[in-house]
DNA sequence: GTCTATAGTCGGATAGAC
DNA sequence: GTCTATCCGACTATAGAC
């Protein structure tokens, strides 16, 4: 079991106070999440707080990086598949096109499983928390995954409307559609009441999945052509 | 000035809680807020949020019901108008599709308009926490506004796409709808970051305007026909 | 209806033993 | 690295003067 030691006693108490963190400050607030709440959601000291991250602060700014790297993981894979088709079909015209649009459907697919699956309720909350008073954690967020996730969109969003990558109408497209699948983890109080779901249901999921991709064919008409998806089944990219 | 004294003194401190204590919680949540800082930025009394409201619980839900007078304000005229002019042309067939598309543009422009004028930064942030976890106060807001809005949007989205009103499918796309406009104000850091609008100016609305327009078209298509808008300029319903 | 004063609780940070 | 004990400030709610 000196395995298990390799990662110190230390490292240990730094990670379960995270994630405890991650907990107490997404139901709270950072001003109301008490540092004896987090410490007593690990099962260690309170003091231990100060030792490892100094401040209530850093914990928080901890948080964030902790989360950045789960998401980051996600997002780049997704960054380099994309590079990687576009480059193996470099050329212009209508097939172009419809790669770029089946793409889309991958990375929204991935987006959708990403937020439902891997991303738990008190990420989303500490995220949206963030997105609303933007303070230092919040450049983290945008630098590590938001602006990538964004400017990827508009790639795609470029080559299927033909709107230039840099325009503002692009942007605002790629904004909007995010907000698209976002609102369901963004009004989970809707989504309860309004749809019956009390949980993200894997069978819940695949319905709003269906439903995106219906709008979002229709949304970036490409010329009737047999689909050729490029990776399979849309949406099992991970 | 005996007409200004129509409204009790006590009435007026009662608001000026109110107002104030929306500023207050929407920033550092529930927990956080101290009825000694929502008392100074009220410049009254701490003591008066006993004597008006009994407790600081009772003073959040006060601050949710009179969010919610306002939003009902904008809400129910939407829904006569939308009644009425179904009403009118109650003939099914492809204007009837026609009429339900150009309501569903006046319907979304105006809740643009509603989010993007009326309602204030600390107002999202609200009505947003309550999203994450429903509490007493979001039983409120579901009921008086939400709900509302929703049905409003399947009754016009299953007469364009002859999808059944109270179909799973339906609702989903009411949500993704609502979604694509209110992602503006929920994505605040985002929009700031990735599109420049430190605020939202009427040229920043009126861009994102466009592009929903855009995108609702060619979302909802319905047969080519010239287009016969029920008030006017698609949005300037108030 | 408004104010002051205060009781009682809980917060973050730290010093020092182990 | 971990724990106990403690300082001091801020909190809600209330009692009672005006």
């Amino acid at each position: 079991m000196t395995n298990t030691d390799a990662v110190s006693r230390g490292d240990h108490t730094r990670e379960t106070l995270i994630i405890s963190a991650i907990e107490v400050f997404s139901h709270s607030g950072f001003d109301a999440a008490s540092t004896r709440a987090i410490a007593v959601a690990a099962g260690v000291n309170q003091g231990l707080i100060s030792y490892h991250f100094g401040s209530k602060q850093r914990l928080y700014l901890a948080t964030f990086e902790y989360m950045l790297d789960h998401l980051q993981c996600q997002i780049k894979p997704l960054e380099q598949m994309v590079s990687q088709e576009l480059a193996k079909a470099a050329h212009v015209g209508p097939e172009r096109r419809e790669l770029a649009l089946n793409l889309m459907q991958t990375v929204m697919g991935a987006v959708i499983d990403l937020f439902s699956e891997q991303v738990d309720d008190s990420w989303v909350r500490l995220l949206l928390r963030e997105q609303q008073e933007p303070g230092e954690a919040y450049k983290l967020l945008y630098d590590g995954v938001m602006s990538h996730l964004l400017s990827l969109l508009c790639r795609l969003i470029s080559m299927v409307t033909d709107l230039p990558e840099e325009s503002e109408a692009c942007r605002i497209r790629a904004f909007m559609l995010l907000g698209q699948v976002l609102i369901l983890r963004i009004a989970t109080g809707a989504a309860t009441c309004f749809l019956g779901w009390e949980t993200l249901s894997a069978c819940n999921v695949a319905a709003f999945r269906v439903q995106f991709q219906h709008s979002l064919e229709s949304q970036f008409p490409v010329l009737p052509s047999c689909s050729t998806n490029v990776s399979g089944e849309a949406g099992t990219y991970n």
